[in-house]
DNA sequence: AATGAATGAGTGTTCATTCAT
DNA sequence: GATGAATGAACACTCATTCAT
């Protein structure tokens, strides 16, 4: 499974090695448990090389979170096509984010669990990207309701709340689908969808749950 | 800054601070971060002690996993009252999910991050109580179908999927409003039952969203 | 030669042995060459127990130098006794170091060379302890002066700069009596009182060299 | 920084070069904390030359050794002159020789700091050079003796700790004014001629401190 | 019921050194 | 003549765990 083993390959080439290999244990170990040695030994090459290109295991692991958080990103970012109605662009940039989570499972794991629970500096890193999602998820809700002919009368707040809800949801359903068999990236995103684009509709027409006075 | 140093105490009770001690350090610093020594001096008992009444650094974390899931799962019942309409008993169920997690961020934390990044042991552990709450969910949705006079002819894979969601929604949202100012325990469950109830409606009245052909 | 492997000794007796097998390595090899594990061994004990008592090999070094510093101008200080005349308190101070350097080769080295060789913590650890040293051959000199019914009219850098060269030719003399085969403190401590008190007497008779125009 | 750099010169001036950077970085960092990383990196080449030119850490170690050694011993030599009076000669080497370690304190650290802490075999090889001054030194206070008039009725063991101690001040003094502020070469040599001179007279004179009966 | 004393096993990291070009 | 790529071996340090009392 480890890399074929081939000597005297460029920087760059062994450097991905390298991330492939930390990618991979450490989605499967946690930061923590992965050691350094099992990342060189997968990456088929000696420790100190990885010492001498990454530095140190922090900053391997950031460069795990960052190299996995740009491709998940640009993942769903390619899969949506601009100028379709705002359901469509929904639709396809669940598609495209489920589909990645479930090719990539170990850096889906790095990305929405190990990086979040091994202190503030990693969990910045990965909430960065999280917050280019959930604002592409926001501009779609707001694009929506206007597609609707409606004023966005939905308070900013309101909205945040429901992108959240939205991002929530869908990480959920990453991990479910990609610890659950059976479950196809089609099957989770269609679940999604009809989950969260009916509430919004409804939402939208104002017809809103009102909670019980406390 | 821990418990009150008193000797001679029955065990029961010394256990029980114990396993206050670990589970604020092990949600603080998480599983691996989170060595023996300072759990012990939290407890302000020494280490030995701990060993011998929790064995091995192991079942410790597996004791605060299952105190905690059993904990937040009662809380989550206490808060249910049978025999009100069904959307009743799904926001009094969030309400008290949110509220709870809200007043132990560190028990929310073991269980939900900590328990899900260090092995399949730790994290079937935790998934056990998850089961139950989803099964909870379920229960709640198709309750509401029959309230609705509509047969619950949602696949039972769909419904299972719908729980799945909003378990997921609500647990990114219990996350995020620990971690956000100013984000109420109410806030939250206002925000997912709006998100949820009016598109489970939607669902029942068999308006649901057909995804493009593939 | 290791101290005799005792098991279960009170805390203040095993650092008493690391720090003897401390200052033994470390004046042997040096401190960047000696190595923790070969320290323990020396110590008979395990590495973690030199670290639970004295925390890093920095502190370890720093202890070391501050109990033999601190030894030496014990050592000095007990070998003089005031109210005899000061030619006679030099030479015994003279003679207390020789013998002390002669007794703790290791600790000389210590000392001497490894805290000056690596780095201005350590340095300044020793020149505290030198500067007691060089401040009490000053006094010396000055009370020299005073019973020989001089004014000190010697300006104050002259005397330091020959406190300087009296002690650091003490120091020099010792590293060569403890590597010269057949000397002995009291041959080193008598070769060094006639270069120097003699010195000192013509100096104070004003008899002093003066150098050639630049 | 470093040398400017300048591809395909002679090896003769590559190795300067070498030993240039090595000297400094031996003298700034010590034998063991100078990392060959950094000498070659200093010495403005790639680490495979330094080791096909010097072969070795430990040779890269020793070349600096001679050379700096041979230096100081050249530079003494060349400050004296012969056919003049005893004291004016050690005047002058000895402010030859405080003017030199002034001049390349690295080069002086290496001699005489480093050169000694890190194992016999790099000990020996700066002893070589000492036993050269100190010998000079020796010849100087014999014939100095002679010019007095006076049978060199000292024995010769007395001659040799005296040369020992004066060579020992002298090295002392030069650390000295290496490390303190405002202290040059012309004073360093001046206190130490005062020190010794009117010493050595003394002696010569027979005059000499007798200790008291042990 | 409780603890001071002690360790085996492992981790991240560094460095002198060499090979292939 | 010169170097980018690569490593074996070691070292400081930590931690879960146990023994003797």
């Amino acid at each position: 499974m480890g890399a074929v083993k081939a000597k005297r390959m460029p920087r760059a080439v062994r450097e991905q090695q390298m991330l492939d290999a930390a990618v991979e244990t450490f989605g499967q170990r946690g930061y923590m448990a992965a050691s350094m040695d099992e990342i060189a030994e997968l990456a088929g090459v000696s420790k100190p090389l990885v010492y001498l290109y990454l530095n140190s295991k922090e900053e391997l692991f950031t460069a795990c979170i960052r190299r996995e958080a740009a491709a998940l990103v640009t993942a769903v970012r390619s899969g949506v096509r601009t100028g379709l109605p705002a359901d469509r662009q929904l639709w396809d940039g669940l598609l495209a984010f489920f589909v990645h989570t479930a090719a990539y499972p170990h850096a889906w794991s790095v990305v929405h669990l190990q990086a979040r629970t091994h202190g503030e500096t990693f969990a910045a890193e990965a909430a960065a990207m999280r917050e280019e999602i959930v604002a592409f998820v926001t501009s779609l809700i707001v694009v929506a309701a206007r597609e609707a002919h409606r004023d966005p009368d939905l308070p900013e707040r309101e909205v945040a709340g429901l992108a959240e809800a939205l991002v929530g949801a869908a990480e959920s359903l990453a991990t479910w689908a990609n610890t659950t068999d059976g479950v196809t990236a089609r099957q989770a995103a269609t679940t999604l969808m009809n989950f969260a684009w009916a509430g919004l509709s409804n939402l939208m027409d104002g017809r809103n749950w009102t909670p019980p006075a406390a």
